[in-house]
DNA sequence: TCGTCAATCTAAGCACTGCTTAGTATCTGA
DNA sequence: TCAGATACTAAGCAGTGCTTAGATTGACGA
C-alpha cells in the first residue's frame, strides 16, 4: 500500500517522480484524514508530494477526478472489509451483525474517505460507465450475498432480497452518517458506536413492533 | 408607503436594503437548490441580493455562518413537517410510517438544505451552545414523542426509547442519504422513493428475521 | 429643524484557489 | 544516437473568502 511512501521519504529529487499518481492519492488520503475541509486543496496535495501545483493535472482530469479515484479505492477497501467480516462466521444472523459493525467501523476509521464515497457530484453523468458506481455495487454485492444466503437457510424471511439489503444498508449507513455528521455522535467512541450498531441490527432483525 | 416585505421583491435600489439578512438567506436557499456545489459562492448570493460582495459580512460572521443559519431554518421546517405528519393519525404504527415518509420527502424536496443540515464542519466547537444542535434535537424530539406514545399503548416494544428512535432515524436517514448521494437513487422518482420508505419502515416494525 | 452617531453599505485589495498554456527536462525505443 | 513521447515546471488568469478603510444613510435627542 505504501511502497510509494518510502520513495517519497527517500526524496528522489528526480525530475520524473516515478509513481506520482499513487503518491498523490496517498497524500490526498492523508490530507483528507486530517479533517479540514477547506484545507483539502489540490495545491496542498501537490506540495506534500513535492511537485508543482500543475503536476497533478497530468494524472487527473481535475480535482474531482482525484477525489473520485480516492473514493473508488475506498470502496474497494470497504468491500474487502465486509467480505472478511462475512467470512468470519457461518451463522447468518451473526454474519449480518458483524458486517454491520464492520461497515460502521470503516466509516469511523476512514471518515474522510467515507464522505467522498457518498458525494453526488462525483457520479458520472448518466449514460456513462461509472467506475465509482461499479466499485460501490461490488461492495453492496457482499451484503446482497449474505442476505440471499440467510434467506436460503431461512434465517430471515423470504422476499425481494434487494429490499432487505436496502433496509439493512439504510440503517447502518444512516447510523454512520448520524454519528459522523451530527452533534449526537460528537462524543461517541468507536466502542460505543459499535455497540449502537449491534443494537440497531438487533432491532432490525427482531422488529420493534410489540407481539 | 412602506410595507417592506413587498418592496424587497420590487428591488428598491436604496442604499440600505431593509432586510438584507433574510434576503441573503432566501437567495442562498434558491442558489443551493440549483444544485451546483462549486457555484454556491457568497459572492453569487450577494450578487442575487443586489449588494456588494462585502455586504453579507455585516450580517454573517462568514460563509459557514450563513449556511449554518440556512440549516437551522431547514431543521425548523423539518420539525414542522414531522409534527404535521404525526398529527395526521392517531394510530401509532401508521404515525411512524407517515413520519418516515415525510422525512424522506423533505430530504428529496429540499435536497440542498438537507445536505447542509448534516455537515460536521457546521457544528459549534464543543462546550459552546449550538443553535444548530438545538434545532436538530427539536426535530428529533417529535419522533421521540411518537415512539414514547407507541410504547405506552404497546404498539412497539418497551425499552430505551432513545435506542428505538436511533434505529428508526438511522434507517430513514440512511435511505435518504443513499437515494440522494448514490447512483442507486439517480433514477428514483419521489413516488417510488416514498414506496421504499414505507417498505423500510415496515421491515423495521416487523423485523426481517424468520419466525 | 438640525446635527450627531451608529448601522449599513461599497471599493479596493490580499492571499489563496482550480485550472490553462507554454516551455523545459527526462526517459524510451528505433 | 537521437528524435519523439512523457512528465514535469513557471507563469498567469479568473474567481474565491475575507479584511480594511471609507462613504451613505436612518434614527433620535436638542
Amino acid at each position: 500500500m505504501s511502497s510509494s511512501l518510502l520513495e517519497v521519504s527517500k526524496k528522489p529529487e528526480r525530475y520524473h517522480h516515478g509513481d506520482l499518481k499513487n503518491a498523490l492519492l496517498d497524500a490526498a488520503r492523508d490530507l483528507a484524514g486530517e479533517g479540514s475541509v477547506d484545507g483539502f486543496t489540490l495545491r496542498e496535495v501537490a506540495r506534500r508530494a513535492g511537485v508543482s501545483p500543475a503536476a497533478p493535472y497530468h494524472h487527473f482530469a481535475d480535482k474531482n477526478d482525484l477525489v473520485r479515484q480516492l473514493a473508488i479505492r475506498a470502496f474497494d477497501t470497504m468491500r474487502q472489509t465486509l467480505q472478511t467480516a462475512a467470512d468470519s462466521t457461518t451463522d447468518s444472523a451473526q454474519q449480518l451483525e458483524v458486517m454491520g459493525v464492520a461497515y460502521l467501523r470503516f466509516a469511523f476509521t476512514h471518515a474522510a474517505e467515507f464522505r467522498f464515497m457518498f458525494k453526488r457530484e462525483l457520479c458520472a453523468p448518466p449514460g456513462q460507465p461509472d467506475p465509482l458506481e461499479v466499485a460501490g455495487r461490488a461492495a453492496q454485492a457482499v451484503l446482497h450475498s449474505a442476505v440471499v444466503a440467510a434467506q436460503a437457510n431461512q434465517t430471515i424471511r423470504a422476499g425481494d432480497p434487494q429490499l432487505t439489503v436496502l433496509t439493512i444498508w439504510s440503517a447502518i449507513h444512516g447510523l454512520s452518517g448520524i454519528l459522523l455528521e451530527t452533534p449526537s455522535g460528537k462524543n461517541a467512541t468507536l466502542e460505543n458506536a459499535e455497540e449502537m450498531a449491534r443494537n440497531v441490527i438487533a432491532n432490525l432483525l427482531s422488529g420493534v413492533r410489540q407481539r
